[in-house]
RNA sequence: CGGGAUGUAGCGCAGCCUGGUAGCGCGCUUCGUUCGGGACGAAGAGGCCGGAGGUUCGAAUCCUCUCAUCCCGACCA
């Protein structure tokens, strides 16, 4: 058990905290609401990033950059749209500072006042669709397939460090087709990207769905998302994938002409994943003894440390250690061998476990005289000793095994949180005792949605793209259903 | 914007009620002994007590104002 930190169960808002500030990830900082993302936090954000640039690049997207600032005359454009950001929107009224005429600091210079205000992006649709009027006349310029990483600003009342901070990181990509057919077909496509990351870069299982009208996005004709479970019962939308129709076309008025010289509105799309990802690995697989990590997303996947009391002996650990971290790197594996020698190995122990690096190996004079080194693997804390013969491919081998164990538990973890209500007794009694994930009927009104939101403050998570057609009941108001939906309380 | 609380060393806190010039733990520095699961001892460094005004011989402490932050709600990737 780590000092001074929290277990899950004892608090488990407290123990998510203390585990992003303790393992180094990321802090609060002079701003309110936005964080400082540190070293060890912005790697593992980097080796998403690689990760995901890759599958856009390979579904055929490339990456531009649009300005931070937007026009305020943009947001009115698109009516829906402006409604849904209106309210957490930091807007830029003056461009310039001068000395305070009485006495200290700078204050705003009234004289420099901007003719149009220029607001932060909350997200970029209104300025790459403006954009894309310019780019965008014939049906040769289709389809426009970009990618923007941006950082991203909605004025947030309440903030937690990943989950929800004013300033956040995050990708957008912004598509146009010339059919209707192609944008959603690239909505789902996108979609999938982002359920095959969360289940085989993060180890968390997904549940792809699209989301009920009051959960949609502001300016989408539909939104697609996945959704993931954490260890608490909350569920926590990990990406959104929206199919944008032509109301952004319209609204900027981008039209192509086709083939057969009609003029047309392009079809849109929007997709994006954030820094929110950052929680919800978190909180998918870390235990009372701090983060864990999956090894493909772990900055360093295997840490060594020498157990020595002699410089001979350490001398001695170093060769050995040095060839095995080689070995390791020309496998494509990440290794640190950690010989500060201002640190003692136990409190080495505890650093790299805290900050959960899958597997850590041990090589004391012990070994050196056996040939062996002392095996830990993060996910499970089991040790073992290893004969040194053929140790890279022991260890390629255990940390597939890692990834594959987490993504298992959180499996399991996920189905032993998700049940079935039929009874509005029922549905209360889970919600309020297990959490997790509820399927049931909903008789497909925003209203009854509304209702069920104030009183249990659980919300339609998604309707799950593989739900099965099933009569049945809308738990609050009794009228028919056709399929089951999934409610939770959220992040 | 409603309700509650807190500002004292890098971090976490005590001191305030009953005014007398600031202390504890962690961390940090140095030296020695240690080193197979967060070592120990000794010696050090570090704070105009959030800010402004007032009461007083004297204010971290009492009074007034102010600023900031945190927690609980409404809003949200």
């Amino acid at each position: 058990m780590a000092k001074d930190f929290p277990s899950r169960s004892e608090n488990y808002a407290q123990w998510y905290n203390d585990l992003v500030i303790k393992a180094d990830m990321a802090e609060n900082s002079a701003v309110r609401g936005c964080m400082v993302i540190k070293p060890y936090g912005y790697a593992i954000w980097e080796k998403m990033q690689a990760a995901l640039d890759k599958k856009f690049k390979d579904t055929g997207h490339v990456n531009a950059y649009f300005p931070i600032f937007i026009p305020k005359s943009f947001f009115s454009k698109e009516a829906s749209h402006v409604e849904g950001f209106a309210k957490e929107c930091a807007v830029v009224t003056h461009y310039r500072l001068k000395n305070d005429p009485n006495g200290k600091g700078v204050v705003v210079d009234e004289t420099a006042k901007l003719e149009e205000e220029l607001i932060v992006r909350p997200t970029s649709e209104t300025i790459i669709w403006d954009t894309y009027r310019t780019w965008i006349k014939s049906y040769r310029d289709l389809p426009l397939l970009i990618n923007q990483w941006a950082n991203v600003v909605r004025w947030e009342m309440r903030t937690r460090l990943f989950l929800r901070t004013a300033e956040f990181l995050w990708q957008e990509g912004h598509t146009a087709h010339a059919t209707a057919d192609e944008a959603i077909a690239e909505t789902e496509r996108m979609l999938d990207v982002y359920a095959d990351f969360a289940e085989n870069w993060m180890a968390v299982p997904v549940i792809k769905g699209i989301k009920s009208p009051n959960e949609r996005f502001a300016g989408a004709v539909e939104t697609y998302c996945i959704e993931a479970l954490m260890q608490d019962g909350k569920a926590l939308q990990a990406g959104t994938s929206h199919f944008l129709g032509q109301n952004f076309a319209k609204a900027f008025d981008v039209q192509y002409l086709s083939k057969e010289n009609k003029l047309e509105y392009v079809w849109a799309t929007s997709w994006g994943v954030s820094t929110r990802l950052m929680g919800a690995l978190i909180m998918a697989h870390s235990d009372d003894n701090g983060l864990v990590l999956p090894p493909k997303l772990a900055p360093t996947q295997v840490v060594i440390i020498p157990i020595y009391k002699t410089e001979e002996q350490l001398s001695l650990i170093s060769e050995k250690a040095n060839q095995i971290k080689t070995n390791l790197q020309a496998k494509g594996i990440s290794v640190k061998y950690d010989d500060r020698e201002t640190y003692k190995p136990g409190w080495k122990f505890n650093e790299y476990e805290f900050k959960g690096v899958p597997v850590r190996l041990a090589i004391g004079p012990r070994d050196i005289e056996n040939g062996t080194v002392e095996v830990s693997r993060r996910d499970t804390l089991e040790k073992s000793v290893y004969q040194l013969s053929d140790i890279e491919t022991k260890i390629d081998h255990l940390l597939i095994n890692i990834q594959e164990n987490l993504y298992q538990k959180a499996l399991d973890s996920r189905d032993r949180l998700t049940s079935k209500a039929d009874t509005w007794e029922e549905f209360v009694s889970l919600l309020d005792n297990k959490g997790g994930f509820i399927h049931a009927h909903w008789d497909g009104t925003p209203e009854t949605e509304q209702r069920i939101k104030e009183e249990t403050k659980a919300t339609i998570r998604c309707i799950p793209l593989d739900a099965k057609p099933e009569a049945g009941k809308c738990i609050l108001t009794g009228k028919p259903s056709e399929k089951r939906v999934i409610f939770a309380r959220a992040y």
